[in-house]
DNA sequence: AATGAATGAGGCTTCATTCAT
DNA sequence: CATGAATGAAGCCTCATTCAT
């Protein structure tokens, strides 16, 4: 009997360490054979786990909703004030994710590149179904938090909602790529903080 | 007599046509000969204006360094209000350079991707510079307008700034990617409204 | 201005020094490199005149198409005796195409194998109408020479134009393949000789 | 107790799985996990009956040369009249033949490829022997013939032998790639039939 | 003996870049 | 200056073969 090996463990494994080389130097510029060294296997060994290299992206991606989509989920069960809601259990969630999932925008984002996932139209709309959970999860937060008198200047939820999730979106990338803020819980904390409040209160 | 061809002139026209297609497709998936083609001019004639196909990433980032640099300026020379200045010139500014440059964060964010501009160390230097510079002029407002009691609630000038770059940064990226915002000016007069003032108030 | 080339004609030159190799060593064991190194140019410029490797095979088949049915052509057009034409003609036909075309029937055969031309329906129901359209040319030619009297034995007139063609090509393959016999007309023809003496006694 | 294996049966039977295949989709096209798979072993597991790939189709000529050989003593030791002995007898053995080893000719036509079996001299010159003696066995029929006075029309029995042979290549080639004759026995005897009317009138 | 995971040579193909015209 | 044919490095992928279990 040969080596026993959990085919779908070992994938995971690779798909995660393609990860970290793909969410720095891009999808394209990362090689079969850098993903295959990182891993300490053989070039033609990825193939074992994937059909091809785009395969391994597919992986990434579906990790990244899989993840959002759990973290959606607990977040929907919460019964929480929206004020307390979204900046606690929101930026717990994203923080965790970052760490976890790492390039999850950058993986988003390149659906959204035309080329891309030409053969994925069914992952494209996941993408897309989960977008606008999410944009009407929020909307409906913010919505409540209305009802409830607690954020009376809400106008448009879907739009605020939008708006919400866009600049929590930039934030994050941002500190992907390096940047400010350095410690990204504390960054979007005051980030709520202020969009709740406003600076001006 | 040759014809007479202004160098830099055509250099930034070809430029700008790629801008299209690589703020679209990426940088790798889109090939010389596709950039040629939209220029309606040969293969080889891109050579005759850049060295190389990076080249004309570069002079991207430059073209982005350069508007947004007029812009800085444009904004740091008017005196009015930060309450004012922020909502009013900024979200103008924005739109005006959405249209003009497209993917200007999608070329800054090639900067930051490992293995991009091995050789140019100035340009990212300059990329970090100006970044540095608009958080500083973005700083100094909300500086402006707690000194002059206007955003009382603004704790880290610095901090807070950068939180707001990255937030425009997002919305104005998922704009691009067509989704919400679907007018980015309204989206980011909306936005900075309530950044300014707050959903609770 | 670049070098001038005549596209179709280089295109058939490769495919032509492509079928020696081809026609002597199989089409797999046959690699791209090596063809490129017998037109004395880069592996790389092969697809300057060809989508992909099998396309060369598709240029070669069409070639062989192109040939044969002109020959065919060729053929009806003359009101001769069936007696005369199909010895006559017909060898003559047969050893010009043998020296132009080489390996005709590795070519057709290609074509029959599984796995072959799966996105090439076109060109299979091309052979499978130009060889029918022999085996009805011939099937005429036989019936003709029944209703004269010439071939009194003749039966069935399909089924024997099939065993005509089908021996024509096994013989024609063993020449190829450098087997007996060693002249191809010759040979023919006295097949034929013997063949036609059979339907006529 | 292991189980024993009778290896030589062993070797046998997964070759024969193979012919199949390889006459179908062409050695090349066949791949050594396919073979395994309609075997219903591993794909290491043929390796233990053959030291590569290529051996595999040694085994297969192997198995045609040693059908044919029997067949072609079975013939010699007919006393019949040939004018018997070809129709009747050889058309059985060819179809049994057909039925049983498949792709004989398909075998030996790879052996006539440059860069097969080139370690294979013996192998070589077993099948041109093969083919010498299936020459000169039917050659002898035919002088036979003409010395009894019932093949007058033969000339050259060595030269007429070749075409039969070649014309029974032929018609047996295109009958298993699907083409007509439908039925092989009654194509054969048809063709004999006529091939030899010539020879006799 | 049997298995199938792992290997890596080698094939096909793309495309940035050069250069003769 | 402009062109596009030609180049060849490098990438993706297949698959015969090996070998630890």
């Amino acid at each position: 009997m040969p080596k026993i090996v959990d085919k779908p463990k070992r994938r995971r494994e690779i798909a995660v360490a393609a990860m970290d080389l793909i969410s720095k130097k891009g999808f394209e510029r990362t090689s079969v054979r850098e993903i295959a060294e990182v891993c300490g296997i053989a070039k033609g060994s990825v193939y074992d786990y994937f059909a091809n290299k785009e395969d391994i992206l597919i992986e990434l991606v579906n990790l990244a909703l899989e993840t959002w989509q759990a973290a959606i989920l607990r977040l929907k069960q919460k019964s929480a004030s929206p004020a307390i809601l979204i900046p606690e259990l929101l930026v717990e969630t994203i923080e965790q994710m970052a760490s976890e999932i790492g390039g999850l925008f950058v993986f988003f984002g390149y659906a959204r590149q035309e080329g891309s996932y030409a053969q994925h139209a069914e992952l494209f709309s996941a993408i897309t179904a989960l977008s606008n959970e999410t944009s009407r999860t929020f909307a409906e937060w913010l919505e409540r938090g209305r009802h409830d008198g607690i954020f009376p200047n809400v106008s448009d939820p879907a739009a605020d909602a939008a708006l919400l999730i866009s600049a929590i979106d930039g934030i994050s990338l941002r500190h992907r790529n390096g940047l400010e803020p350095r410690d990204l819980a504390k960054g979007l904390r005051r980030f709520l903080d202020v969009f709740l409040k406003g600076l001006s209160a």
